[in-house]
DNA sequence: TTTACTTTCAAACATGTGTTTGATACAGTT
DNA sequence: AACTGTATCAAACACATGTTTGAAAGTAAA
C-alpha cells in the first residue's frame, strides 16, 4: 500500500503525513465523526495544518481519496488471458481481498463504505472516478458470460447482485462479528467467501441467460 | 405504520411525538449527526424534553427502535401454506417492499442501516432483537429448499448472499441515484427487483445443493 | 547577512452540541 | 381553594468542533 511519506521538502512531508493520517481516521469514523484535531495529532502536525495545506476538512478528504489500487485490479483482469468465467473468479478473489483483508490498504474501501451511509460532496467524486468505471467493468465481463439474450436492465441487476454480495461482508461486519464472534477475515476465509460468491453468482447468471 | 400520537395524557403525547420525530431524524442522519434540537423542533417540544423523558439521546434511540413490522412479516410467512420456494419468493417480495418503499415506514430499516455503518450501543439491541432472528428465519427457510447435503457454513453464506443483494439497493441508493438518475423505487420496480433476487438466488442455491 | 517568502505554532474565535437548572404552568387530589 | 407532584420552558452550562489569526521559526535566493 506504500505510505506517502517519502517526499522531499518538509512541507511535502507534512502534507503526506496528513494524508496518511486522514485516510486512517476517515476510515475509522465517518466524515462528520472524524476530527481535524485527531488527524493532526496522528500526523504530528499543528491543528492549523489541514486548513493551510488543504483549505478545509473537505478538501483534505477529496485529496485523501485514491483509487489506483482499484484501477490496477481492473486493468490486470482485462489483460489476463483467461476465459470470462475464470476472469470473474479472479476478479472476485482480488476484489474481496482488497475489500476484507485488514492488513492491506482497505482504508479506501472503508472510506467509500462510510460515504455510502452518509454522503458528503466527496461521494460524487467517488462515484464518477471509482464506482461507475467498476460497474461498467463488471457489466462488460458479465455480458461476455451471459450473451445477448438478457436485457440491459437484467444485466445491471446481476451486477448489483454480485456487488451486493461482496459489500455485505464489509458493511455487515459489525453485525457478523456479534452473530459469530469467532469469525475472522483471514486469507483462507476470504478465499472461501470469494469462491462462494463466484459459484452462487455464476449459477444465477446462467439461469437468467437461459430463461 | 401507524403514528404513536394517539395516547392519553399530555405527557404521553409529547413522549409519542418525540419518538416519531426521533425515528425520522435518526433515519435521515446517523446517530451523531442527528441533533436533539432538531428532534425536539419537529416534535414541537422543548430541548429539555428528551432528557426528561428518556434520560439521554441514547435512551431515546433505544426506545425509538421498533421491530414489530419485521417480526410480523416473518410470522405471516411461517404460517403461510405454501411450498418453501414460494415462501422465499413471498418473503423477498415483502422484505424488499419494507426495505425500499419510501411511503412505508422503512424508517426502522434506515436507522438500522446507519447503525451498521457507524455502530452505537444500540447495535447490540438491533442484532439480538431483529437481525439474529431474521437470519435464523431465512436459514431455516433455505434449509427446507437446499436439503441436508450442504454444510451449515455454506448455508450461512447463502443467507448472506441473499441479504447482501437485498441490502445493496438500500445501502447503495445514493450511488445508484447518481449512476441512473431516473431510478425510482416505485411498486413495480421493487417487485422487479424482488423477482430478480428470487430467481438469481434460487439458481445459486440449487447449484450449491447438487454440487 | 539581508531579504522575501513559506511553513509552523499556540491561542483565540465562532458556532453547535448534549445536558442541566430553576422557575413556571399544569394536573389531579383533598 | 390549597396542596403536591409532574411536565414544560427559556436560559445557561460545559465542552468539542472547524477555522482563523498573528507572531515566530524556518528556508532559500540575492
Amino acid at each position: 500500500m506504500m505510505s506517502e511519506v517519502e517526499a522531499k521538502t518538509a512541507s511535502e512531508q507534512t502534507r503526506a503525513r496528513l494524508l496518511d493520517a486522514a485516510r486512517e481516521v476517515f476510515a475509522e469514523h465517518n466524515f462528520q465523526g472524524a476530527t481535524v484535531r485527531e488527524i493532526c495529532r496522528r500526523a504530528e502536525a499543528n491543528v492549523a495544518a489541514v486548513n493551510y495545506h488543504f483549505g478545509s476538512k473537505e478538501g483534505l478528504l477529496a485529496e485523501a481519496l485514491n483509487f489506483s489500487q482499484l484501477a490496477a485490479l481492473q486493468k490486470a483482469n482485462v489483460q489476463a488471458d483467461e476465459c470470462p468465467k475464470m476472469r470473474l473468479r479472479m476478479f472476485l478473489h482480488d476484489f474481496m481481498l482488497m475489500l476484507l483483508d485488514e492488513k492491506n490498504a482497505s482504508t479506501q474501501c472503508r472510506i467509500m463504505a462510510r460515504e455510502l451511509a452518509d454522503p458528503t460532496p466527496a461521494l460524487d467524486q467517488i462515484v464518477s472516478e471509482a464506482i461507475a468505471p467498476l460497474h461498467e467493468f463488471l457489466g462488460k465481463l458479465l455480458r461476455e458470460i451471459i450473451g445477448d439474450k438478457v436485457s440491459e436492465a437484467e444485466l445491471r441487476r446481476c451486477v448489483y447482485s454480485i456487488f451486493g454480495q461482496c459489500q455485505f461482508y464489509r458493511h455487515s461486519h459489525p453485525v457478523l462479528q456479534r452473530l459469530h464472534p469467532k469469525l475472522r477475515y483471514d486469507h483462507k476465509e476470504i478465499e472461501a467467501i470469494a469462491e462462494h460468491i463466484t459459484e452462487f453468482s455464476l449459477a444465477g447468471i446462467k439461469h437468467l441467460a437461459k430463461k
